[in-house]
DNA sequence: GTAAGTGCAAAAACTTTGCATAAGT
DNA sequence: ACTTATGCAAAGTTTTTGCACTTAC
């Protein structure tokens, strides 16, 4: 264990140049605990431990952090953003259409091929997000049992 | 020119059991004629041929139309939803972080290896798109010509 | 002490829904 | 004729903004 050991948010937040506030490490806790929440979700898990927060400064404080980079921000189609605080390593989603479940995935290849489009337009390209979207487990087994039972 | 030359929006309106109504065609026609717009900016381009047209009537006609499969929907950062008519071919987007520009971009690999995730969580994964996030070539024009001025 | 963050409230932006009328098949 | 789409209006949801007060630095 060296001092290059995962940095706290504390750290974080100062390097960023932003201040060190009880909200903000609830915040920033809520999302490594509950990857993938919305801002809602943020906020009723938070209000647990700071009772005296409120929705609009979760919005603010997620926004603060998604412009500072320690978080990334998610806009899955016909949903509120969804935000997540896995930010160094280029992972990608999949994302269910029927029930809007999200998870993790690896990138494919082994370095960072995606970021590497085939015409760039011009572009000065940072990252590259892939979104595989389908059918979760779940969804697929309640389908299954429709047919079945039918 | 075969019968199999790229069906109209009238026959694929037939096609998936929708009505073909001229509110309809031109929705579909300003999108041809302006991929990636908003519902907001497809509203004003309709509204200029059919000034009885409402918002409303465009999200009601948007949403049925990427149900059965004539549009795509696409959801970029912190901005509405946008449309557009290109959906039998797999190609990904460029998007500005700064001015929110959208490209079209094909498949920088042939076939499809972007269609399997190192990890599939038991998902049925049905497509994968792209997205490249950077900087566009207006936006980085304008950020060096505020550095050189300095 | 100063600049930044927060709570509170209000509003903006985007999208969906309900119902009577009109239009497509 | 029957069913579907539309206009109109209203509401719902998500997100942003303004201002006074508090807090971290």
């Amino acid at each position: 264990m060296t001092a290059h050991d995962a940095p706290t948010w504390t750290e974080r937040l100062r390097a960023a140049g932003l201040r060190v506030t009880s909200r903000r490490l609830a915040v920033l806790d809520a999302l490594d605990a509950h990857p993938h929440a919305s801002a809602d979700e943020v906020y009723a898990r938070t209000a647990q431990t700071v009772p005296s927060i409120t929705k609009q400064a979760i919005y603010v404080s997620l926004g603060d952090f998604v412009e500072h980079g320690l978080i990334r921000r998610l806009d899955p189609p016909g949903s509120p953003a969804r935000y997540e605080t896995r930010t160094e390593d280029n992972h990608h989603h999949l994302i269910c259409d029927e029930c809007g479940a999200i998870v993790d995935v690896d990138c494919a290849v082994g370095e960072a091929p995606c970021l590497a489009p085939s015409h760039d337009a011009g572009f000065s390209v940072r990252v590259a997000e892939v979104t595989y979207r389908g059918t979760c487990p779940e969804c697929l087994a309640r389908a299954d049992a429709l047919v079945a039972q039918s």
